[in-house]
DNA sequence: CATCAGGCGAGAC
DNA sequence: GTCTCGCCTGAT
């Protein structure tokens, strides 16, 4: 167990900004004094993770060990988000209710294999369904695992078993036409036409060149997985939310060259804060 | 019943 | 290059 005490940590927050479709909510409970606690679940890198959370203190099922090998740097913890928050010009009034609004957001280092496919079943859709869409595809293709604490949870399918499920089964998951895309996907990572390993290594320019390259990728998809899985936060994702925002507050420009290097982190408060406004 | 969800590809021009 | 249109599905 791991105590983690951070203002800037919120995993109601990074759950309900759409970032990571299978973290889930397990419990909710309030104690005596009224305080609300909630337990999250969260599959990942082989690992069945449990959060509990209550205020600004957060309780990891882990060793220490195994925090500081994996899930600090999933979590960013050596990043001061409040640092970044100081950064925001105060006179951007908008800008500054969001990122107050959303201040527990982080950004996540998810793996590159799910954020492509996850991204490309995102378009046109919501997150409720977005979220029912990634299970069913891990119920139906991942491998069934039992975590030593007894959880169970399914890995997300790697591309062999994607490239291999049929078009009307893999279309049975409610993918919709995504389907299509997420079949292309997973073939042309097996034909090695494209190779993640590599794409790793790319810059944010290079990633992106590479990302396109997928059928039924476009700019606001690459964009996601450059951001969430890739940590290039300078990548800003422009989707029906942001570019509302953008028309309306920003009718001069978002001032990108302010916030070099991070604007991406910044497009999450922004995206977080319309999404439940 | 129409519209919309964290878009994208195809085809027209 | 830029614009429009159709698209699976479920919630409202």
């Amino acid at each position: 167990m791991v105590t983690v005490e951070n203002r800037y940590f919120s995993m109601k927050q990074i759950s309900e900004s759409g970032q990571c479709f299978r973290l889930e909510l397990l419990e909710e409970t309030e104690d005596k004094d009224g305080r609300v606690k909630r337990k999250y679940g969260l599959p990942a890198f082989g690992r069945y993770l449990k959060v509990s959370e209550c205020g600004s203190r957060l309780y990891f099922s882990c060793p220490q060990e195994e925090f500081d090998s994996i899930w600090k740097d999933y979590f960013d913890l050596e990043e001061d988000y409040g640092k970044l928050i100081a950064s925001i010009d105060p006179a951007d009034v908008y800008l500054s209710r969001a990122a107050a609004f959303g201040s527990g957001i982080r950004i996540l280092r998810q793996d590159l294999w799910e954020m492509i496919v996850s991204f490309i079943i995102s378009q046109q859709n919501n997150i409720r369904r977005i979220r029912r869409c990634v299970s069913e595809l891990c119920r139906k293709y991942g491998v069934r695992q039992v975590s030593e604490e007894g959880d169970i949870y399914y890995s997300f399918p790697g591309p062999e078993a994607l490239a291999e499920a049929s078009p009307e089964d893999l279309y049975g998951c409610n993918l919709g036409y995504r389907s299509r895309y997420v079949k292309a996907a997973a073939g042309l990572v097996c034909r090695g036409e494209v190779d993640l390993a590599a794409l790793r290594l790319l810059d944010y320019e290079g990633a992106m060149k590479e990302l396109l390259r997928f059928y039924g990728v476009g700019t606001k998809v690459a964009n996601c997985v450059c951001l969430f899985a890739l940590h290039h936060t300078g990548a800003f994702p422009v989707d029906t939310h942001i570019s509302k925002v953008l028309g309306q507050q920003y009718p001069d420009g978002f001032p990108f060259e302010r916030y070099t290097g991070y604007a991406g982190s910044l497009q999450q408060y922004i995206f977080y804060y319309d999404l439940m406004n």
